[in-house]
DNA sequence: GCATTTTAATCAATCGTTTGATTAGTTTTG
DNA sequence: CAAAACTAATCAAACGATTGATTAAAATGC
């Protein structure tokens, strides 16, 4: 019973079996997909033993479903008081494509795998888990465009195609970011070259979004 | 071998084994994915018995790596010649951007399974392959852009960034077409439908790119 | 009648899940 | 306080089902 003075954990070691195979799965779910990931994998990489996964989740989709919610929780929070602040409509959007390029890129593989997950779209409790999270920054996204286009700082566009642009633009770099830098060998496991990759990302995008919602025809 | 008078095929039935498992592999690889699909099920979609897969392909990932190839080969044949003509750089670029969006909502399906497929990278052969089809399609636009860069027709901009951007919108508008239009029920199997969005993509990134590039600083 | 195509049966391997037992820590009880 | 009862966590082993692949025999076409 926990000798005298907290002895807390020894080196690192096995701080929470339940969190190890969070951690674990979500690392193979991200490398080699829900179907290619088995659940001996997760146990070996968790050092946790496999019955464990259903003891704590039920079953292997009750750890992919976990992940999720994990992740997904507090999806809006950090955007949505952007659209609070007293500034202008260019203002806001710029902030939200540098938070939204933030939030993909300190996670591209989590964000891969999500799009796998919505592309597949096998699951449907998590198919309407991520559309719902998503549906939430189009929103917000939505807002601050026809707010622009009613105080008249922006001129009228398909707003849905705006989103898709902003949105798809952020995921094809991080989906394929070779395709986007072939001349370099770019990694975005590496710190260095993920601030660059987001600094042209995210520069590009407040550019030609500017350039587009704010030119007279 | 094919008796004079060409008996083709007798009703509907099994014109050929070889064809009906690419084409039950392919329908079934898009819906559930490539682990998720299993030789039975294969077997029972395209009529074949499972013992055929192998016979004819060697393994399951040789139906896929089949599919694959049929599919990407003549991938950049068609939009080539767009920039053989003499037209303008706006033009091209303009062409380019149709052509593109027709062959990617022409089947979304596979289209979206080329981007599972290019995400995980877990069966580097097909990774290559991918990649290379694809980046044929970024160097004619790649072209374009420095061409008309050139001539003085389009500004300065981060090519790269730009190529992201088209074939990111494209992508984003496949996967996930409900986000894009969500007030409606939208299905890009329904060929109306498929049009309509079609038309709004295109519309929308050849206005957004014009502005773009032709918009003096 | 020979080569090609197709079949049913079977293979070892792996899948996700469940089991019964064991450990250690906590609570209850007398 | 200590014996008894209970609880949550963990384990090795095994479950039945399914996986991709292979076999050897049968059917087919020429």
């Amino acid at each position: 019973m926990i000798s005298f003075a907290a002895s807390k954990e020894m080196k690192t070691e096995k701080i929470d079996k339940r969190q190890a195979i969070i951690d674990a799965a979500e690392k193979l779910f991200c490398e080699t997909g829900y179907e290619g990931t088995s659940t001996r994998q997760i146990s070996n990489e968790s050092g946790a033993n496999m019955a464990m996964i259903n003891y704590y989740f039920g079953s292997k989709e009750g750890v992919f479903v976990e992940i999720m919610n994990n992740r997904i929780a507090g999806f809006g929070s950090q955007l949505k008081i952007i659209n609070e602040d007293k500034i202008s409509a260019i203002e806001k959007l710029n902030r939200v494509i540098d938070g939204y390029a933030t939030r993909i890129l300190s996670n591209p593989s989590f964000h891969k795998m999500m799009h796998r997950e919505l592309s597949l779209s096998q699951r449907p409790e998590m198919y309407n888990k991520i559309k719902d999270a998503m549906s939430l920054n189009m929103q917000l996204l939505e807002k601050i465009l026809t707010d622009g286009q009613e105080d008249g700082s922006f001129k009228q566009a398909d707003n849905r195609m705006v989103i898709a642009t902003i949105m798809g633009t952020l995921t094809n770099i991080v989906i394929s970011p070779h395709k986007v830098m072939p001349e370099f060998d770019l990694d975005l496991n590496n710190p260095k070259d993920k601030k660059m990759i987001k600094d042209k990302a995210v520069a590009h995008l407040q550019d030609l979004l500017t350039v587009y919602l704010t030119t007279k025809k």
